[in-house]
DNA sequence: CATGAATGAGCTTTCATTCAT
DNA sequence: AATGAATGAAAGCTCATTCAT
């Protein structure tokens, strides 16, 4: 009766015990689907990296997927961490608008080397899997909001007036260009594509 | 990922037969691999919707990347004819601008509608896989060659001067842009995003 | 992708190579299963004793079960070929009421005889599982319908008039008595208990 | 089928704790063997379903099959309480031959209407289990002894001689008809058969 | 003591690939 | 040249049982 659907609910751990297991798995996940990818890990390997039993695993875990699911909302947490509201881009007060564009792309660049790797993994089954897009979808809502809220804050030195789309395009396209950077090898060219879309948000965004 | 790891010399098909067949195979794995996703599909199951044996599949693709990687080639092909070179964007003479940049989306839209699951997938594996990687590089500098052409020809009325990564960042930002209104679900404000698009593109290219 | 449910359908052999095959297993699972039973065989373990690779296994049968009940199947049609229809009670002409019921009993003892382990198996299962159920049912159907046709043909000697049940109760109350038998380990009241049987047998039957 | 092989002493139980809850553990099991079969009921579910945890499972049985007997041991007391012995048939005075087999009938199925689903289980593990065979033989016994009783008791009455040996075949065959009609779905035919089987007891045992 | 976390051998099943016919 | 049968390593997942807390 091995293999087939199982009776068997999630544990949820009581114990300190079981939250530090299920912690390390979670971990360990994180490190091996970034360094081997999704399919390239299987859940023995991540029970072995976690230093927990197969049986562990699958006892907090229904199977891989599930894992990466929580491992991802991880990375978007530890993502938002790294962005820091905190010290969100300032308002554009005595020309700081260049500031505040750079700021932007420091924020997505930053986002983008909390854990590289693991990230186009993220990418590649946001694109395949519904499970992960919608996750990810709701993660990426908040950094828009975010974003969304920071240039509400600037709006009186703003040319955009619908904020929310200018939030996703600003969001979308810096995405696009960054995650293009992070993923062709050499990018000798690096500063100067980032440049070029410093310069195109600032155009879009402020009046100049 | 079972299996054994060598690998036959594939066959190259010099004969009307032959190469239908091949043709056959790489449809039915470019509608498979739509369908269920590269891992989701299975050699013998494109055989078998190429109407194949097994064995001939083999004689015909080393193993099941290489036909990914046809099916990508294919694919890419299918989107350079949707997107038409002939049709470029005219050149913006007479308050042409609005139109150029319409163009511009208009090209990019038609590509994500050639085959939308299969492009979800071929964004999944250069994400992955090395290989499919550069592959799709070398596509997408076509792509960027042609959009540079475009500019380069159009100079006289931009305001970009890095005609080069200007290209690149135009080309990444409208991607990104699209690419997540083609995954997003119900994205009534389309339109609207769309529009933001635009006019940030307007904006960076063209002196205002 | 391991473990989940197939797409694969059963392999339906062509080649003489193939049908071999199948054959083979079915074999090895008659054989297996009767001797560590059902749930102490494992599909690898047919395979081996099969001389064929798990592969092979799975392209045939989808499970367990499934080659359980094409064993099952193929012992159905042993015992039927060991009762031999042929050679069925005598129509009780000239005394032979007796004759006719020792007939019965050897009939219902060589049935037991073809593979007594794979029998009990079958018996347990019978009461567990359903498609079993139903697989035998029909199985039992067949042995009670020749049955009645025995009994129809000597109807003007018997006192039971309900020929159909009658068939049915001779049946279940043999089997039962036997299978007892064939279970209980040392059994010296073996020929007494059967001489019972008999007599029991011949009261019910015939008008004496 | 997994797990290590080795076994602690159960606890037997002197407090009323103890040995309610030693209770509530067969009681879950009684349970859920019924409804899954062995094989589908794992410990941890009898576990939950006694509201114990395993630990104490595993403290008051050294292994799963030894709950099972237990469960069984106390399924063959429900039947026997179920069956009566205080109204066994009564010796077949003034015309109660017909009284004493309707009796024994009704007892037959008064037992198979104690726990349906758990009997099943228990006819498969009689068939595979060497420990349950023997358990379920001294069950049987019991009941064979009251039925010889009762017989001797009406001995003058009857026809058989070897009582022993007859109280043991009318058991048998009873069981084996009367268990087919529990297992056998819609049985239209239940009171015909019944009857039938009635009449082979009576033309059996009683002088005609 | 009771709890529930942990273990890991063992089974099922898939599928890329090879090979006999 | 084609067919389709065969292979078997590699996952996936379960569950009886033990052990730490």
């Amino acid at each position: 009766m091995a293999g087939r659907a199982s009776h068997q609910e999630a544990r949820v751990p009581v114990q300190q015990r079981g939250i530090r297991t299920r912690e390390k798995i979670i971990g360990a996940a994180l490190r091996l689907f970034g360094r081997r990818g999704y399919h390239g890990t299987n859940s023995n390997e991540i029970a072995g990296a976690a230093g927990v039993s197969t049986g562990s695993f699958y006892a907090y875990f229904g199977d891989k997927k599930e894992v990466f699911l929580e491992a991802l909302a991880q990375y978007n947490r530890d993502v938002l961490g790294a962005i820091g509201v905190k010290n969100a881009p300032s308002g554009a007060g005595g020309g700081g608008e260049k500031d505040f564009i750079r700021g932007l792309i420091a924020r997505a660049l930053a986002a983008h080397e909390v854990n590289p790797a693991f990230h186009r993994e993220a990418v590649a089954l946001v694109n395949t899997d519904t499970q992960v897009r919608a996750l990810q979808a709701r993660a990426d809502e908040r950094v828009m909001n975010a974003l969304e809220e920071v240039l509400e804050a600037a709006r009186s030195s703003l040319r955009v007036r619908d904020i929310r789309n200018a939030a996703r395009v600003v969001f979308r396209a810096t995405e696009g260009v960054i995650h293009d950077l992070a993923l062709g090898g050499g990018a000798r060219e690096r500063d100067a594509v980032l440049g070029e879309l410093a310069d195109m948000l600032h155009r879009y965004l402020f009046a100049g």
